[in-house]
DNA sequence: ATCCTCCCCTAC
DNA sequence: TAAGGTAGGGGAGGAT
């Protein structure tokens, strides 16, 4: 525990490698708590692993952390000084030809002698790359037959389109003419609290993030008070143990009803359930398990199997309690602890069962319930343990044990993994054991496959899991989802917001891509087999990326409104939806205190001027000149564009034997679309044969709008400001005003598909999914051509919405569309040229619809992204610009006498992909920066600092024509 | 080879 | 009646 605050804390350099992999600090606890009782013979190496080697690569990795040494995940060629490998191909032998490259055995003989061997006795040389068959497998690479089928599909589909969905939107009118029904579904104002203050499983994982949080906490204040702590002695054998509570909730609830303790008892919001009730049982009591009842399972199913099941309510505020004092207590026992869940708890700890046996006796004392603790030498023996634990007992599982079990016993094989390891003869454990790795990797994947033939053998390395950043903060419902308007879905989309937007004011952060998910009922298909549920659905998604990181709940409404309403779904169909913020920005940067600064005091009394996109801050921009203010009003007008000529490609996964949806039996016939980020003006590789664009780099001289932006007054406004401005630039670009400014094209869109069937204990779910334009790869006719050129070719932007703006009708698909559709169409125009859902995208989504008209496998692509935002360019794993001026800055302080020309080069090859990449804000942030902190240093420093300001200014000029002002 | 994105899958 | 949420691991496949 306490390692981790150190190197979170006091090693700038370790600190920086964390950042490269989420694992390293991980192992950094490991090197801090074996540190006393192992040799640290490795200390100051720098070792990367390649490939796959004879000891596994996991155990090397370990070893040589443990012995001091530090671990590279990727070969950086600043810090490596060591790389193993059992074999290398020829290729890699010249690549790495000029480190010391070793085998293994150097690493474990040195261990064993206890001292650093001379490397030279095991060097890797050319001839010892014996051409051994590698493990590693890449499984697939059968484009052509994946591409063939798909286009099967493709037939398939447009015979279904033209059907007519049988059911209308009756569904919902008859659902929602009941009263009490309304009540209780997204039409009913505040159901979004409503619902997440009766979800158990949305308690489940607030519960599951505050503990964490929690655990964050009482690391720093250790930290902070004693500096170190006790460690861990690492020993080679370790003691896991894994602490659950019996039938939690079930447990908690029969506190306050000892009379039902000795009665089939069960968690549901149902008490008075008949054999048709839907409801979920969250947990229920052993007695009631005997009967054949399971968590998870319906009430009215529970009843048939035990017809005197007991039901009692939920007690969240109960729960949560008695979680706290379940985690005080492992807090005292624990060297580790991962956090399971609210009732469950992974600890390391140097103790025996006795120890456990204490910590059950601590738990049943505090909290009259009990706990069942399963021991092992790893994460996965200990769960395993646990099952033969319960009820109320511990149990040390020995790696042999793990025979006892079915696969589906091992914790991460689930439906799926268990379903395909059945089609291959393999349900056992003791069945696993004889497949070989290769097999299982080229079946499941390098990593699954590797993790399966270790369960196998009772084989488990990896430590347990400690705080880590969260990457993501979401609010889905999927639950009571039912529209009549339009209206009704905006105003619940905006309460979705809002909840997102409190939970990442909540935790204090802010992401930069916003997504939103969608679940929309399977056409010709009736209501859901689970009450208000969501019934058999495709999924979408769709996501904007932003160029400055928001908590804004007004900015998150008005991006996922936009997003959901491009889709022109009949809000009616609509089942699911939910918004993902991603790209968090770390916690500990300095931007967000810059962008409070300057955002929102003043909003709510400044309406925007002339309906400012929401990503625009009125406020900042009210504080621009007046002619930047045109300009970027001008310019956001200016719709973009969704080029994205359907290709459809539809998969189908189906797993569900039961299935009433035929046939498909085809796994993973999947393909990926990705986004378009090319902007050909910048395409350097573009040939030139392809006449179109010629065109935009003919107007280039025009100086690109943002050029006129005075980079150093930029630089001089507020973060927040100058992000918004610069996003305007980059992502709106100007259609056709005066500008002819190259224009990115959105991504594809995704659409999946999920089908949900019912099954009467369990619930099972098909998914399958389709897809549209396999492939975005700027296609001819598109590379190089502006927004304007592309969509709107002398249109007026429509921030007046104008009837010159091209009209669906006007779509080659026009024609081809039922004349119902085409009436609806028709009535949705208006809206659509409002939308800032670009235009093409719109055509696009329209033919989507038609395909996925009554079929649920189709697809659409989506999505816009207005930010160059792909393979942002790093320096050493850094984009942050305060991440890149700590780097720099460690750099040129641990190098006073001047740089080493192959970091010169790291730092010149990052500076030109900013360039490339069109963020020339952090080119100049970082190239000032740089010349800032070499002034004071000696004339190497400062001429090496001149000569990349050269080299990125003559960059900028080559492909923007513009200088760059710093 | 490795990154990145878009998913699926898993767990409670 | 009923409250089917959510974060993170990792695979597929495109980009580089
Ligand atoms: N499908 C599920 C599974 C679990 N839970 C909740 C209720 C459980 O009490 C709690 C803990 O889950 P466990 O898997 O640990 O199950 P129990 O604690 O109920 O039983 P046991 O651990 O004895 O198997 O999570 C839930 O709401 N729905
Ligand atoms: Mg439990």
């Amino acid at each position: 525990m306490d390692p981790y605050g150190a190197i979170q804390f006091s090693d700038w350099k370790t600190y920086m490698t964390n950042k490269q992999a989420k694992l390293k600090d991980q192992e950094k606890i490991l090197e801090e708590s074996s540190s006393q009782a192992v040799p640290q013979i490795f200390n100051g190496l720098s070792i990367y692993i390649n490939g796959y080697t004879n000891p596994p690569q996991s155990e090397l990795r370990r070893q040589i952390i443990i012995h001091g040494g530090d671990y590279q995940h990727y070969l950086k060629k600043s810090n490596v000084t060591h790389i193993i490998a059992s074999n290398l191909t020829q290729a890699k032998c010249n690549e790495f030809r000029a480190y010391k490259v070793v085998k293994p055995e150097w690493l474990m003989d040195s261990i064993r002698q206890k001292q650093l061997l001379p490397w030279n006795e095991y060097r890797i040389t050319g001839k010892d790359t014996a051409q051994k068959e590698l493990p590693f497998q890449q499984a697939n690479k059968q484009q052509i037959p994946q591409q063939q089928q798909k286009q099967q599909k493709l037939q398939e589909e447009k015979v279904e389109e033209d059907m007519e969905n049988p059911q209308g939107k009756v569904l919902n009118a008859n659902l929602l003419s009941v009263p009490w029904n309304r009540e209780n579904t997204s039409v009913n104002p505040g159901f979004v609290k409503k619902y997440y203050s009766s979800s158990r499983l949305h308690h489940l994982s607030t519960w599951k993030s505050e503990i964490k949080a929690e655990i964050i906490k009482k690391l720093d204040e250790k930290f902070a008070v004693k500096g170190k702590g006790k460690k861990r002695k690492y020993d080679g054998t370790r003691i896991v143990m894994h602490v659950d509570f019996d039938c939690f909730f079930a447990s908690v609830g029969l506190l306050d009803r000892p009379h039902l303790k000795d009665k089939p008892v069960a968690v549901s919001h149902v008490q008075q359930a008949k054999v048709d009730s839907s409801s979920d049982i969250a947990s229920c009591n052993y007695i009631a398990r005997a009967a054949g009842v399971r968590n998870g399972m319906h009430i009215g199913a529970a009843k048939q199997k035990c017809p005197e099941l007991q039901v009692i309510p939920y007690e969240f505020d109960k729960y949560k309690a008695i979680s706290e004092t379940f985690y005080e207590v492992l807090y005292e026992f624990a060297q580790e602890i991962e956090p399971v869940s609210v009732d469950e708890a992974l600890i390391e700890v140097s103790g025996d069962s006795l120890m456990a046996t204490d910590i059950r006796n601590r738990i049943r004392e505090k909290t009259q319930c009990e706990v069942s603790v399963g021991i092992g030498p790893n994460i996965l023996l200990a769960k395993l343990a646990t099952k033969k634990a319960k009820p109320a007992g511990q149990y040390y599982c020995s790696p042999e044990q793990v025979q006892q079990f079915s696969v589906s016993d091992l914790p991460g094989v689930g439906r799926a993994m268990t379903v395909k390891l059945e089609n291959m003869g393999v349900s056992n454990v003791a069945d696993l054991l004889k497949m070989k790795l290769p097999t299982l990797q080229s079946s499941f994947g390098p990593k699954k496959g590797q993790i399966l033939y270790e369960f196998a053998r009772g084989i488990d390395e990896r430590p347990l899991k400690h705080e880590q950043e969260r990457q993501s903060v979401s609010a889905d419902i999927s639950w009571g989802v039912r529209f009549e308007t339009d209206e009704q879905a905006k105003r619940f989309m905006e309460e979705l917001a809002d909840e997102v937007s409190k939970r990442l004011l909540s935790i204090e952060r802010k992401g930069k891509r916003i997504t939103l998910n969608i679940l929309r009922r399977r056409l010709a298909v009736g209501e859901a087999w689970k009450r208000l549920g969501h019934g058999e659905c495709d999924s979408f998604s769709k996501s904007i990326a932003l160029a400055i990181a928001t908590d804004d709940s007004e900015t998150i409404a008005q991006h996922s409104l936009d997003m959901l309403f491009s889709f022109k779904f009949d809000v009616t169909d609509l089942r699911g939806l939910g918004i993902n913020i991603t790209k968090l920005e770390s916690h500990h940067g300095n931007e967000t205190k810059q962008q409070k600064l300057s955002f929102s005091p003043t909003k709510e009394t400044s309406p925007p001027p002339n309906n400012l996109p929401p990503e625009i801050d009125p406020e900042v921009f009210a504080e621009l000149p007046p002619d930047v203010q045109e300009e970027l009003k001008r310019q956001y007008n200016i719709s973009e564009p969704g080029p994205l000529p359907p290709s459809p490609k539809r998969a189908e996964n189906n797993t569900r034997p039961l299935s009433s949806q035929p046939l498909h039996e085809q796994q993973n016939l999947r393909t990926t679309s990705t986004e378009i980020q090319d902007i050909a003006i910048f395409d350097t590789s573009s040939s030139p044969s392809e006449p179109i664009l010629t065109q935009p780099l003919a107007s280039l001289p025009d100086i690109p709008p943002w050029s006129q932006l005075d980079p150093t007054s930029l630089l001089a406004l507020p973060e927040s400001m100058r992000q918004q401005v610069l996003q305007l630039y980059s992502t709106n670009p100007p259609s056709k005003s005066k500008y002819n400014y190259p224009v990115q094209l959105p991504p594809a869109p995704q659409q999946q598909q999920r089908h949900h069937h019912h099954h009467p204990d369990t619930k099972v779910s098909i998914r399958g999914r389709t897809r549209l334009a396999s492939k975005r790869s700027p296609s001819p006719t598109m590379k190089g051509t502006t927004l304007t050129q592309m969509f709107n070719p002398k249109k007026s932007p429509h921030r007046h919405p104008s009837p010159e703006i091209r009209p669906p009708w006007e779509s080659s698909i026009w024609n081809e569309l039922p004349a119902s559709m085409q009436a609806e169409i028709q009535a949705d125009h208006r809206r659509e040229q409002l939308a800032r859902e670009r235009n093409i995208r719109n055509d696009h989504f329209r033919e989507a619809r038609t395909k996925l008209m009554d079929n649920a496998a189709s697809t659409a692509k989506i999505i816009d992204i207005p930010l160059p935002s792909q393979n942002e360019p790093k320096l050493l794993g850094n984009s942050a610009i305060e991440d890149v001026r700590q780097v720099l800055y460690q750099w040129i302080e641990a190098f006073p006498a001047g740089p080493e020309p192959e970091d010169v080069d790291v730092v010149v090859k990052y500076l030109l992909e900013l360039v490339k990449t069109k963020n020339l804000e952090n080119a100049q942030l970082a190239i000032m920066y740089f010349d800032d902190v070499t002034k004071q240093k000696g004339t190497v420093w400062r001429s090496c600092a001149k000569n990349l300001k050269q080299m990125v200014s003559d960059a900028v000029k080559a492909l923007y024509n513009c200088g760059l002002r710093c």
